[in-house]
DNA sequence: GCTTGACTTAGACAAAGTCCATTGTAGGAT
DNA sequence: ATCCTACAATGGACTTTGTCTAAGTCAAGC
């Protein structure tokens, strides 16, 4: 995505084959992608690539807030590239496929003063569970 | 906690000095502890139990419903004896702190069925996020 | 084209969790 | 009370996920 480059590049960030290819990899919709499954496609372009680099680049690509670290199942964090749009997340819970979800409401208004334990409040994530229509039909 | 025991012996759970410490550490209100405090807290007192043994007792409990896996940061699962009463959690984004808590309205009306994408959803779980009147004063 | 500091690399290290062969024991049978 | 045995506990090897560092490389400004 070479919005995401130009972003970068006027965040004087060096424009290196590796983070280009990192860019590449994160591209799309509803990806949500593990570091390692990022390294692997990122390998099938560049095969020198190193995990420490791929895990440099997304870890600089979430403080910059171009990418979401999510993590819906208990195992590696996954790296959305959904950042710019708020959304929260539909998760198979037998094969792990994930999709963006925009729900309605309120969420933060939905809790209560008396539930907050004098915390401020400033955000909610949101993940719905289920069975996606190919796991469901069998 | 007997419940908890009376319980798993209903279950057929043979009864062993292991297991009670485990269902004893899991006790108590707002408790989320890693497999590791577990094992810490076992270890207080009943010196010679392993980590194999704690990870297999909390995988067992939470296979019966008895204990609830909660990822609220991305490091290590967190074990929740509150399994009984739905809840959802508020977690302070500086110090880790938990709180139980439990939001009016229902979520899973707010999900739009063109939202779905065919999912059977069947449930959601809410992280709300802040921070603790301890780290908001600081 | 140099220069230089930012970037990449391989591999060691660490934390969280799983697996397995062996040893121990809870609880029913005798 | 003792025996038996299926179930449970153990320690350690192993895996997965992620971090760190020292040494080498290269993007980009001059
Ligand atoms: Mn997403
Ligand atoms: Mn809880
Ligand atoms: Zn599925
Ligand atoms: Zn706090």
């Amino acid at each position: 995505m070479s919005d995401l480059l130009e972003r970068l590049r006027g965040r004087g960030w060096r424009m290196t084959a590796q983070r280009r290819v990192v860019a590449e990899v994160l591209n799309g919709e509803h990806v949500h992608l593990t570091a390692d499954e990022v390294h692997a496609r990122a390998v099938a372009k560049l095969p020198e690539i190193s995990r420490a680099t791929v895990y440099n680049t997304l870890g600089e690509l979430v403080t910059l807030g171009e990418v979401l670290e999510v993590s819906t199942d208990k195992r590696a964090k996954r790296y959305d590239p959904n950042a710019h749009r708020p959304h929260h997340h539909l998760v198979c819970a037998r094969c792990g496929a994930i999709r963006d979800v925009h729900p309605t409401g309120n969420p933060l208004a939905d809790l209560p003063d008396s539930e907050r334990f004098g915390f401020t409040v400033s955000d909610v994530e949101m993940t719905y569970r289920g069975l996606c229509p190919n796991c469901a039909s069998a």
